[in-house]
DNA sequence: TTCATAGTTTGATCATAAACGAAGTATTAT
DNA sequence: ATAATACTTCGTTTATGATCAAACTATGAA
């Protein structure tokens, strides 16, 4: 019975309402300070901030310094990626926070998973670069082809400056409204930058809702289209 | 601040330690009764009962009336996966319950997830079969193909009948300690119990450590040597 | 029938930790 | 300098929920 790690700390952790918006919070991906998080979790400021020590404490979370602020972003790739998974677990039990509300089809259609896209354009996206052998879904990780190095340096993204990175360059994360996989690590950052670049899209304000233009949905469906 | 799934609620069932060890306990895949797991969790028969209705209510766990008895399972290979993600994002951050005991190693080396094999071992038949193509890491699912479809059936498992089963047939889980994936779903299932079956290993009582006999072990490394 | 085992329900107790106000530190603005 | 902002620390209050004993239901055994 005490086999293996302690998944009732993290599950504590996550198990907090108040944590459990911050965390959801950062999920947009973007750093954001102690104030903004105590106000999407809809507490005050000191208890935000015995919160955040937590979280810290248990490296969910990273911190920087900048001036009299304070920015919070989730430690990793990681983190994201069993959050989301907790979401897809809890949305199949049907264990919605709230009634599917206007927002709801939007972020099933695009949003952002901490730092790369998710939703059906995500999917569609990773399913795209996998029909044409950009990815080869090999071993237990990906790898980007030749072909898809070429495919991915014609879109207007430095392949080997990320290639540097220590971090991984493509991970497959699993969706939690499409239960299908999508790209995440550096190659999924690095797309999702440059689609905001190219303005085929941009971010809803504290939401993970991505939207995306008419034209810029366009381009996404046919540049990337199995 | 309120989109999405409500992971609060999950993250709180899970971050109970008795209920954090009743699911750890059901991970070895086996159907346990309130008692067992009353003794797992080192609480009473009074206080288990309440702690499994309400992972009952949220469909983590499954249960089934034998006579005086009632056996509690996992729901489903999901919840599995997710409790699995989980430990290994504990694991990562070095939030483990114990010291490394001497159950660690055998852990690490094979043990059961859920219903179907993990560890260093797992992943071995996992990178075998994909390096002889008898799995093809397709888009997003796994697919067993014909070459696949003969190994398999030579193994002595009787694949047709797991096809018409609605369960998917190959799945890839994710493993805490080798953080590589292993192989899942009704395949993972049925090739486990057919390991059993020639005698290669042995559960041990109580414990997700499975325990491969010299001769399995060398069979194993064998049979799906990449 | 009577007894024993398995599990549930109820009610009371108790500990934990979430919350906030107030006071303290640190950084920037005026 | 003074003030304002951003965050932390401390101490207190409060509510939640985990726990168990005791009583209750249901199934099986003698």
């Amino acid at each position: 019975m005490k086999e293996g790690p302690d998944i009732a700390l993290l599950g504590s952790l996550i198990g907090d309402p108040a944590r459990a918006n911050m965390l959801t919070a950062l999920m947009t991906g973007k750093a954001l300070t102690a104030s903004e998080l105590s106000y999407e979790a809809g507490i005050t400021l000191p208890t935000a901030s015995a919160h955040l020590k937590k979280l810290q404490a248990a490296s969910l979370i990273s911190q920087r310094k900048s001036g009299r602020h304070k920015y919070f972003a989730l430690a990793d790739d990681e983190v994201g990626a069993v959050l989301e998974a907790i979401m897809g677990l809890a949305a199949k039990r049907g264990l919605l926070r709230t009634r599917t509300g206007p927002k709801d089809a939007a972020l099933r259609r695009a949003r952002v998973c901490y730092n790369h896209l998710a939703g059906e354009l995500g999917v569609h996206i990773y399913d795209g670069m996998i029909a044409r052998n950009y990815i080869l879904a090999d071993d237990d990780s990906l790898h980007l082809t030749d072909n898809g190095k070429a495919f991915v340096s014609g879109f207007g993204i430095d392949v080997d400056r990320l290639q540097n990175n220590r971090r991984p360059l493509c991970k497959s994360c699993l969706d939690w409204s499409a239960r299908r996989s999508h790209l995440a690590g550096g190659l999924g950052t690095a797309l999702l930058d440059r689609m905001f670049e190219l303005g085929w899209a941009s971010r809803e304000k504290s939401s993970r809702v991505v939207k995306f233009t008419q034209q810029g949905e366009k381009q996404l469906l046919e540049q990337f289209a199995s």
